[in-house]
DNA sequence: CTGTTAGCGCGTTCAC
DNA sequence: GTGAACGCGCTAACAG
């Protein structure tokens, strides 16, 4: 086994204070810079600690201090393509700030999220994000939890939480604008499961863009589920029904490798031809594709990022504010619009 | 903003017991059903703890017993594809048992692994699973760390320590065998980076398994990048030079996706005519593609969870062993290496 | 059955 | 400049 057990259970203050030949007090001031200390002594005590590679009990000092400098990373699918970038956006952020964080995953049951919410609330976390799967609005934790909570991605049904979600509203139109840009007019849509938030708003912004311009989507948009097989089927049928079209939007990056995929079996070149443009960037299936596919980037880690700001703030007393913060999003342009030379 | 933070601080237990009118041992006897207390005080304790939403404090607990019941998950980088199924098995794991688990992610940065090494002893974890990006070894974080270690899907470099990693050698002769199975002999590899042990130990092992069969791979195997557009390539390269190959070993699923592209473009038909066969079974690519891919699972969130195990036993005391455990995988067989009817 | 006492490891007054 | 004493929240021995 990889460690010697029963030998030496981690040194405590009072071992270096005894092999230093000095008090309990003198040492912990000469380790942390408090008070007065002999320059002499204070080197004594550093020596002692360093032999015995000394590391102050987080615990007994979270004690003393009232905050333990953890914060609770409670997610409800870690599986989930969205999660990452934010949990290490979030994990950056706080390992920066000298915090660490416990990470929950409650697989989408809300008895397991209640009991890893009791667990943490035990473990005395100085705050907690909640990163959900979908932009849906989730049920909120309540008001009476003794800590700050912030929400990303998924936003608290309770308008007095604090959320962070990124705007697909403003994805929606970024992705229009920049067809419209391209020259593009007869555009389609083909987007996933309908029941999502996301499908939702990101179709409505893309609508608003579009009607700025006099224009209108061709055709209904088609709404399955977030998958390549969706989406070469659906560009099967929308280019059979309505071969004018000379762009299409599509709500994942998924479908639009789906698109790709059908556009090419059809012989229609992109992006001459057809303009398709994805949405998540991700950069798996983004960076593979032919050609490379622009796409819409949530800009998650920078959520994740600014969750945890959030969090510190309120733990330093700040107010945060509440209700749902909608993120900007970023149009990342490939060659699937615009041709490359 | 979310919380309360002035109003209730998280109760106390003497808190509970003012409020029930009995002495702080007593309600924790009654909390803990420690002890023989009147069944009249007991439920009065229980009311008041309830009352008071009242948390045991993890962290004084802690003070007393000795252990946290805590572990650190040390990653080396969040955001590769192998972290998250090891990490899912790992906290499920640990959920289990009443443990929680601190996620540090060092970014392939040996200071931050460093730093965040003393921050998991600072707070006195009870265990720490160290999980690298790759299947080659990596520096050990030494002898002396006071609690167990156990080092997943990248081993340790020093046989003392407790490594798991999933047994690519294995692999390859199980992907050959497959193929072998299917009546395909004259076979060729695709694969990625050479440097990477991964790509090494797959060949081995198909090499290995066609020498049981007196056979030999086709050409020379390929070598270059983990990615589509390598695999695009190289199967070009490869059906130009030789025609004749019946089946593709792919050193991974990127790869393999990228043959199977060139191969419609070229109008081979998979699998009649040329067999493919992928690693990883990464299910958003293995899934999506046409037909679906045979791959080799490593059976990753399985090798969390057992990190987890061994974990857990090392903490009880027991000997978890040591040296490099070469965990099984798994062949999943779809319509790319036999034809779906 | 219940309350008192003694720490777990540490930081912080306050005397010396 | 240094050390003794107290308390953070809790549990495990004892007394009563």
């Amino acid at each position: 086994m990889s460690s010697n057990d029963s030998a030496s259970r981690a040194a405590t203050l009072s071992d270096v204070a005894q092999r230093a030949g000095v008090s309990i007090a003198t040492a912990s001031k000469a380790l942390n810079g408090r008070g007065d200390v002999a320059p002499a002594t204070r080197t004594r005590v550093l020596e002692a600690a360093e032999a015995l590679s000394f590391t102050p009990n987080a615990m007994a000092r979270g004690l003393l201090a009232g905050r333990t400098g953890t914060v609770g990373l409670l997610t409800s699918d870690l599986e989930g393509r969205f999660m990452i970038p934010i949990l290490m956006g979030a994990e950056d952020a706080f390992g920066a700030g000298q915090v660490n964080v416990f990470l929950c995953d409650a697989r989408g049951d809300a008895i397991r999220e209640q009991h890893h919410l009791k667990a943490l609330l035990s473990r005395r976390v100085d705050g907690i994000i909640v990163v959900g799967r979908q932009t849906d609005p989730r049920p909120s934790l309540g008001q009476d939890i003794p800590v700050p909570v912030v929400y990303a991605y998924a936003p608290s049904d309770d308008a007095r939480d604090l959320s962070l979600t990124p705007d697909n509203y403003a994805g929606g139109r970024l992705a229009i604008e920049h067809l419209l840009a391209c020259g593009r007019t007869r555009i389609a849509h083909v987007s996933g499961d309908p029941a999502y938030a996301a499908a939702q708003d990101r179709l409505a912004g893309a609508r608003a863009a579009l009607e700025s311009a006099g224009l209108e989507l061709i055709g209904q948009p088609m709404f399955s589920e977030w998958s390549e097989q969706w989406g070469r089927d659906a560009a099967a049928m929308l280019l059979g029904q309505h071969p004018e079209i000379d762009a299409v939007f599509c709500g994942s990056d998924q479908i639009a490798r789906g698109v790709l995929d059908t556009a090419r079996d059809l012989d229609r070149s992109v992006p001459d031809d057809l303009a398709v443009i994805g949405y998540d960037n991700w950069e798996l299936l983004a960076l593979n594709s032919r050609p490379e596919l622009t796409s819409i980037d949530a800009n998650l880690q920078q959520l994740g990022r600014q969750a945890a700001q959030r969090v510190f703030d309120a733990i330093d007393g700040v107010d945060i504010g509440e209700g749902t913060h909608h993120l900007p999003v970023r149009l990342v342009i490939r060659g699937s619009t615009i041709a490359r030379r």
